[in-house]
DNA sequence: CATAACGCTAAACAGTTGTTCAATAAATGT
DNA sequence: ACATTTATTGAACAACTGTTTAGCGTTATG
């Protein structure tokens, strides 16, 4: 009769569905997909293995719910975000901390996997900060670039790849990008070498004529420093 | 009585042995480790699933020889293009050109698995590219920074995960890392705008310090533009 | 030539995988 | 109240997993 007519609860308030699913993001995010059987999940979930697949269909057509939903998760966190302007950072503000998977985790984890939902929100990601970075230049905040779109494109994947990356980047800098971030202390040593590079740039502008830049060593043609 | 008295050798040079690992990292970097099985490996190796088991003792243990053989390939590439001079990228040149097995993405795939020897090599990497760029530093070709070393470590973790994500930055961009690069404008759409970004920067300055620089958005203490 | 060692295989092992099926328990609609 | 769907389970399936064992054929050595 309520909205919540079919749907059985246990002791939790999430349907034993979004609890499977949520078991099922935990575990990928942990040990990838392949690594982690249907049976983990459902021992996770505190369920039948058969009811995983009852409901789901199939273990592929579960971890395609798993990625539809965290790219809606992090689409409307994107969205939440928006309203303080615009952020050069084009992973959303940590998601797990207000009690959900780790979607965070999960992503860095299934980003090299490709699948299509996750594919198609990084384009939107990497449209927004194209968007974005536009506006920037816009209002004089931003410098030009030859390139605008490849410029948001390739510091969108840095980000990405610095979070698939984390367990190095904790390793070497002792930043932890998966960690909830109510302390932004925490990932100061990744984000102060990383702005010092973008706002001032590495090579010195007056010697960057006499020597090649890093990539051109390897045979490119000459790129002119302004369109 | 010779050097390979033992190793029977097939039509190809190559030893078993050594067939077998080359096949295991060919199939782990396209498909994952967990994702590739003892008996793919045999087939691709052209031998009987249990001589994979019997030469390597286990799964895991040549899933570490893989791991060991492209950390020692790497660093071979890494000595031999250091002789032309230091280098921002710090992902050597491309190897699997030269005929061996797709060890660039191997890399790719098994960076998020986290093996010591993977680990020990980027730590490696990093600590050479620091080296570099502190030369690069003194010779007045780069600019000086408050945080070197952290400096250096985001820059390997911002090629590494571009490397990681080459599946992403193709679709975006057009550039694929993983191609064989005798032509250096494949991968322009990459190492332009990144070559832009890491010279001019992409803020202005001026406008710096009356609009916060992207994750100093968060929260952050505020971050001296010089020490 | 006999004997040992080696590279390699076929067959089988026990365990796990994703998935199916029939049956039970619970909730819903009438 | 009954009937009907729905939620959930336990057991079983065939296929596949990494690994073991015994033995083959070849090669080298005594």
């Amino acid at each position: 009769m309520n909205m919540r007519s079919k749907s059985a609860h246990s002791s939790d308030g999430r349907s034993t569905e979004i609890r499977i699913r949520d078991a099922a993001i935990t575990l990928f995010a942990e040990h990838g997909v392949a690594a982690t059987s249907v049976r983990a999940i459902a021992v996770a979930a505190g369920v039948a293995p058969s009811l995983v697949i009852h409901q789901y269909g199939s273990k592929e057509a579960l971890r395609t719910a798993c990625d539809t939903y965290v790219a809606e998760v992090l689409r409307e966190r994107k969205s939440e975000g928006m309203r303080s302007g615009p952020d050069l950072d084009p992973v959303p503000t940590p998601p797990e901390a207000h009690g959900g998977p780790p979607v965070r985790r999960y992503l860095a984890r299934t980003l090299i996997d490709g699948s299509p939902q996750v594919s198609a929100m990084i384009d939107e990601l990497v449209d927004d900060a194209a968007r974005y970075m536009a506006q920037g230049v816009e209002s004089g905040l931003l410098k030009p670039s030859d390139h605008p779109y490849e410029r948001a494109a390739v510091l969108a994947i840095w980000s990405l790849g610095a979070l698939v990356l984390h367990q190095h980047l904790e390793r070497l800098t002792g930043a932890d990008l998966l960690a909830d971030r109510d302390d932004p202390s925490a990932i100061a040593a990744y984000t102060e070498p990383a702005t010092e590079m973008l706002t001032r740039g590495i090579v010195n502008e007056r010697a960057a004529h006499q020597a090649r830049t890093p990539e051109e060593q390897k045979g490119k043609q000459a790129c002119s420093p302004q369109k």
